[in-house]
Formats: structure tokens, C-alpha cells, sequence
DNA sequence: AACCAGGGGTCGT
DNA sequence: ACGACCCCTGGT
């Protein structure tokens, strides 16, 4: 892979594994939206940054190299070899095989701990668009405004300082919905006992997740999400509803528990498991499968 | 036009 | 084990 600056933007030359749509469509992230000209805009590390693609170019636009090499490698999981990781599910069976060359360029991003717990509180029995202008909103109201660009303004999601500004009432009104006091209730828990959540990455799959089930609004899928997306545990497996389908079609009983599933895949797909999760999730979704 | 069913995890009973 | 929770979408 080259890495070079220019104008503001920092192009890769022949990065493989790697394509916007399906990185930030494949369910792991609520703050990109795609423009008008196919690239994808978003806030990520109280920054905003343009990603698009062309035929072996990624031009990450109103960054720099010295950015790039703190923050965007490691928050695109550079380091990480998708080639190989595929290779090993593509041999497990014909399902992966599928999945993995459908969902081809997906990368599982290293997102911020804090933002993923609020961010899927949040999604639980909610939709994707619903999800997007709730944190969307939280983070207008109460998080520090990063500037404009291309005539949008943009604003970091909140610390969990600026969030515990916010009375449960004015966290419903930002369409939070009845998650407002899981929202309420976590973010106080979270300044009392001065937890420092991004060090969740330090712990056990098992011990993350059982931390993080403690918050209110944290459930079994929901804690999945997080330590996945948000502590970097690659070696569990959130059941959502798209994922139970796929599941249900390709591998288990239609009457198969949640837990089950879930230890039925990690059992299967081990380490590799939320990689797993990630392509199975993303063909489902797009293919509409087991609807 | 007005209404109702559907979607989607967690909590409390 | 099961209903309630919020709110937007899509169908009738």
C-alpha cells in the first residue's frame, strides 16, 4: 500500500479489502452518509472526513498524513489482513464463501467505546435511520461543534460530561424515544464510578461483556455490538434480527434460541467469528434474505 | 384521508 | 415467558 498527501487529502494506492458502501453499510456505524457523488462523509474522532473510491485509489479528503497515521489507520483497521481473514471463512463453507465475496471490501472500523455504548443503547428495537438522527441530534445539542464542510455543519459526539448536561427529558427530545433514561441512567453511572470505558478494550471477551451488561439498556446483543465494535472483541457474535434470519436459512433449526445461535457461531467461527457476523449480516441485509 | 400493522432489543412483571 | 416501550414507514 503507498500512502501520499495532496490537497488536503491523503490518497492509498492498491489497498486491498476496501470499499465505503460496504464498510459503512454493513451495520456497524450511524454517522456516515453517502453524497451525491458516491463518497461517503462522516464524523469519526471529533473530526470529518470524506472517504471514496477510484479503481485502486481511497482518497480520504480534509485530512492529513500526520492524522492518517494517529487516528485513520487504525480507525480503518489497516493493520489488519481482510485478505487472509476471508481465505479462512471463504474455506468454512459455501454460505461464507458467498458472504465474503459480496461484502468483499468490508473492514470492521475501531470506533470509540463511549459512542458505540450510547449508539446502540440506542439502536436497540430501532431502525437505522431512526438511530442516525437520534445520536445525529445528541450530538448537536451537546457535543463541541468541529466546523463546516461542504456547507454542512458538523458536531463530535458528546463526552459523557457534555452528555450528563442533558436531563432525561431533553435526551426524549433529541427522538431518543423511551431509551432516554437507559441513556440517562448509563451516562450517570458512567461519570459516578469514573468508569473509563475505552479501557474495556483491556478486558476478556467475557469480562467486557458482562461489564457492559451492566449498564441499563445493555442487553446480550447489544453488548455484543459494543465490545465488537467498540472494544475490538472479534471473537463474539451479535444476533440481530438480520442475522438470526441468515442463520436460520443457512445453518440452524428455524426454532433455534437467540443464545444458542450465537454460541452455535462462536463455537463455529471462533476468533473469526464477528468478522463472520459482519459479511453474513451485510449479505442478508442487502439480499433481503429469510423476509 | 385516516387508520392500523410491522419492525426492532431490553426491561420489568 | 410475555407484554410494554417510541416512532417512522408502508399498506389498506
Amino acid at each position: 500500500m503507498k500512502v501520499y498527501e495532496k490537497n488536503n487529502s491523503v490518497i492509498l494506492e492498491g489497498v486491498a479489502d476496501f470499499d465505503p458502501k460496504h464498510i459503512f453499510e454493513c451495520g456497524q456505524c450511524f454517522r456516515w452518509h453517502i453524497q451525491d457523488d458516491g463518497s461517503y462523509t462522516g464524523v469519526a474522532k471529533g473530526k470529518v472526513i470524506n472517504v471514496s473510491k477510484d479503481n485502486d485509489k481511497i482518497y480520504l479528503n480534509n485530512t492529513n498524513l500526520e492524522e492518517f497515521n494517529t487516528i485513520w489507520y487504525n480507525y480503518f483497521d489497516l493493520g489488519t489482513n481482510y485478505t487472509e481473514i476471508k481465505n479462512t471463512l471463504k474455506n468454512m463453507d459455501e454460505y461464507l464463501d458467498k458472504a465474503c465475496e459480496f461484502g468483499w471490501g468490508i473492514r470492521i472500523l475501531q470506533q470509540d467505546g463511549w459512542e458505540m455504548l450510547v449508539s446502540f443503547i440506542i439502536s436497540s428495537n430501532n431502525r437505522i435511520p431512526m438511530i442516525q438522527k437520534a445520536i445525529e441530534n445528541l450530538s448537536r445539542k451537546y457535543g463541541k461543534f468541529i466546523g463546516e464542510y461542504e456547507g454542512k455543519e458538523y458536531y463530535a459526539f458528546p463526552t459523557p460530561e457534555e452528555l450528563n448536561k442533558a436531563s432525561q427529558e431533553e435526551i426524549r427530545a433529541c427522538q431518543t424515544g423511551f431509551r432516554d433514561k437507559y441513556i440517562k441512567s448509563t451516562t450517570e453511572s458512567v461519570i459516578k464510578n469514573k468508569e473509563n470505558i475505552s479501557a474495556y478494550t483491556n478486558l476478556s471477551t467475557e469480562e467486557c461483556i458482562k461489564e457492559l451488561t451492566k449498564f441499563n439498556g445493555v442487553g446480550p446483543k447489544v453488548g455484543d455490538c459494543i465490545a465488537l465494535f467498540g472494544m475490538q472483541k472479534y471473537d463474539t457474535f451479535p444476533v440481530d434480527v438480520w442475522v438470526k434470519r441468515v442463520m436460520q436459512e443457512f445453518y440452524v433449526e428455524e426454532d433455534m434460541s437467540l443464545p444458542k445461535i450465537r454460541k452455535y457461531a462462536i463455537d463455529k467461527f471462533g476468533d473469526l467469528a464477528g468478522f463472520a457476523q459482519q459479511y453474513l449480516f451485510y449479505y442478508a441485509r442487502e439480499l433481503g434474505i429469510g423476509r
